[in-house]
DNA sequence: CCTACCGATCGGTAGG
DNA sequence: CCTACCGATCGGTAGG
C-alpha cells in the first residue's frame, strides 16, 4: 500500500483506491460520495478529478483490482494433490481460507450486480474463463474416471458455486446463529461437496 | 396486486410497494430517489410520505414482504418423499424453480447486506429459525441413519448454500458463458449435494 | 392527495 | 493539488 517504488502520483492514487474501496463495501456505490472519499483520501474534490474522470471509473478500477480471481487462480494452478480428493480438499481450504482475510470483497461484487447490473462481468469472464477450463481440465484428470459423470462445466459451475455456498450462507448466518451453525463448517462443506449429504 | 378487496388506501400502498421493489431491485436503495417511486406508482412525492414515515421504511417493507422465505418455509413442511433422497430432490427442485419466477430477489437480499448491514437479517432469521429446524428433524428422521455424519445446523446451512450455490453461479455465468454451463444444471447440483462429485 | 417549498448535498468543472 | 463555484437533485415538510 507504501510501497516505496512508486511515484508520488502513484501513491496518491493507491491511496484514493484504497479509500474508495472501503467506502464502497461500507456503503455500497450510490452510498458513496466523491466528497467522502476525497476526504477520506486526505485530497481535496478536485484533485480527485486529477487522479479518475469520474465516480464509475474509480469503482471499475477498485472492482476489478480487488478481485479474488487474481490470488485464486494462481493458487489453483499450483494446487497440490497426489489423488482428486486431497486436491480438491487442498486446493478448496486455501482459497475459501484466503477469501477469509478479504472481508468485504463480496460486497463489490453485489454492489456490481445491483448497481452496475454486472456490466464488467463479461472483462472478467474473459480473463479467468480459459485458466479455469485448464484447472478443470486437470481436476478430471487427476480424477482417473471418478468425475466423468460430471461435465467439465458443471464442475467449475458447482466449485464455484460452493464458494459462494459457503461464504454467503456464512455471511446471513453467523451474525445472528449460534456457533453450532460456524463450527468446522468449512471442512464439513468440502465433504458435502466430495461425497454429499448421504451415506450409501 | 389489484386485489378487489383492498380499500383504496390499501390499494395506493400496493402500488408504491410494486414500483418502490421494482426500482430498488434495478438500482439498489440509494440509487432510488422518492422521486421516482412516486412517479412510477402515478403518485404525487407529498403523497409518498402519507403512507410511509421516510424511504428506509419503505425498504424494509419490500425487504421482508418479497422474502422467499414466505414460500420456502411452507413448501418445505409440506414437500412430499417416502426417503430421504426422493425428498431432497423433490424439495429442491420445487424450491430452486419456484425462485426462477422471481427474478431480483436476490437484488433486495444483496442492497440489505450492503446498504443496511445487513440490518434486518435478525428479523427474519427470528422468524425462520424454529421452522427450519423442524425441517431439519424432519430430514434426518426420514434419513433413518444415512445423514447422521452431519449436525443438523450443518445441514441447515448447507441446504441453504445449495441455493445460493446453484443461483449465484448461474447470476454471474449465465449472460456471459456458454450454454453448457446452464443445460442440466439444477439437477447435476442436486446430485452433488446429495451424492457428491466423486464416484466410489 | 397535491403544490410549492426547505436546506443539504450531489457529480463535476474552471481557473489557477 | 486547491478554492470556489455550477446546475441538478436529494429526502423531507408545510399547508391546504
Amino acid at each position: 500500500m507504501s510501497d516505496e517504488s512508486l511515484s508520488r502520483g502513484e501513491r496518491t492514487r493507491e491511496t484514493i483506491l484504497d479509500a474508495a474501496r472501503q467506502l464502497f463495501i461500507q456503503q455500497g456505490y450510490h452510498g458513496t460520495s466523491m466528497r467522502q472519499i476525497a476526504s477520506q483520501a486526505g485530497i481535496a474534490l478536485g484533485s480527485l478529478y486529477n487522479h479518475f474522470p469520474n465516480k464509475a471509473e474509480v469503482f471499475r478500477v477498485v472492482f476489478i483490482d480487488n478481485h479474488p480471481y487474481r490470488e485464486i487462480v494462481p493458487l489453483l494452478l499450483t494446487a497440490e494433490g497426489d489423488d482428486i480428493e486431497s486436491f480438491v480438499r487442498n486446493a478448496a481450504t486455501r482459497l475459501l481460507r484466503s477469501l477469509d482475510n478479504r472481508p468485504g470483497f463480496l460486497n463489490l461484487m453485489f454492489i456490481e450486480l445491483v448497481e452496475f447490473n454486472g456490466a464488467h462481468i463479461s472483462e472478467l469472464f474473459a480473463a479467468v474463463f480459459p485458466q479455469a477450463m485448464e484447472i478443470a481440465q486437470r481436476m478430471v484428470r487427476l480424477g482417473q474416471g471418478r468425475l466423468d459423470t460430471i461435465p467439465p462445466p458443471i464442475l467449475i459451475r458447482s466449485f464455484l458455486g460452493l464458494f459462494f455456498s459457503y461464504y454467503m450462507s456464512g455471511l446471513i448466518l453467523d451474525p445472528v446463529a449460534s456457533p453450532e451453525f460456524s463450527e468446522g463448517a468449512l471442512d464439513q462443506f468440502i465433504d458435502i461437496y466430495l461425497h454429499g449429504i448421504l451415506v450409501d
